[in-house]
DNA sequence: TTTTAATTTGTTATGTTATAACATATCATA
DNA sequence: TATGATATGTTATAACATAACAAATTAAAA
């Protein structure tokens, strides 16, 4: 696993790509969602930077940076339980399809993977069948990680 | 097309069979959801409830009975866009599994569909590279409906 | 370098979805 | 009809999210 520093230079590369910067604030709030390794709703983003940086940034202020980092593609949004994670891939290069999220019921745990077009394309084919026609999705699949099932 | 009454009296059954009623305030809730023919949010259903019945209906009691429509499995709810849905099988006698839904992105038309177990099973075997084990997922796709396509 | 324009962040208010806790009413039956 | 179970009313509040405007900071032009 690469340091944070790494990544957040890495991150900071694809924010002036995409047409931004990565300021202080929005660095602090990746780092920390590097570091947590896990996803995070907006507030606990909002509590937990109080305490690890001491200064307070307010809900609000989240929601706006995070809407920032998710245009630039650093950050992922878990549209089922309302919470952000951090892009697995910043310190890849290539550009990405959308992202598929594996998510472990019992621990939270998240991993995003990319599904094959293949298997896309059979769901597409189904999906034909009753009128209407895929568009690529943000899959969200629960499950339980090999580490909870024993 | 079936009469909404018809579907209804097949809820009432449902209802008694997995031990409760279809009380008054229910029926028409789920009678509203079924004229509607879409998905609604517990807000809109209280909110349209009292101009169709001329009597107010709380939230609250909106949720309470939404409740007890889906465990009855005549209501289910669409997670991503937290709405809730008339089963589009109430009439049907069989047991369901666990349904899947294609959404349309631009008219918000909804089909309850069920993809194929085999299907399934080949999510299920890309998950097992990443060391998840799928569980049987509802799945809420976003399309376009060929009505919207044109 | 100063002025101007654009971007970023702060602040307050409010909207939407959802549940908790307790009171009251209705129904089923002993 | 009394009793317990079920159903609904009511109030409060939590969690997630956006709108609108003000202040501060940064980038770029004059």
């Amino acid at each position: 696993m690469k340091a944070i520093t790494t990544v957040l230079d890495h991150a900071e590369k694809q924010c002036i790509k995409s047409g931004t910067r990565l300021t202080e604030k929005r660095r602090q709030l990746l780092g920390q969602l590097l570091a947590s390794g896990k996803a995070m709703s907006a507030y606990e983003l909002a509590d937990n930077f109080a305490k690890k940086f001491e200064e307070k940034i307010s809900p609000m202020s989240v929601y706006r940076i995070l809407d920032i980092l998710r245009k630039a593609n650093l950050v992922h949004k878990l549209n089922l339980s309302k919470k952000y994670i951090a892009c697995a891939h910043i310190t890849c290069e290539h550009s990405h399809a959308i992202p598929q999220f594996l998510i472990c019921r019992q621990c939270d745990k998240v991993s995003e993977i990319s599904i094959q077009k293949k298997t896309i394309g059979e769901i597409g084919e189904q999906v034909k069948l009753a009128n209407f026609q895929l568009l690529n999705p943000q899959l969200e699949l629960h499950c339980i990680c090999n580490d909870c099932k024993t």
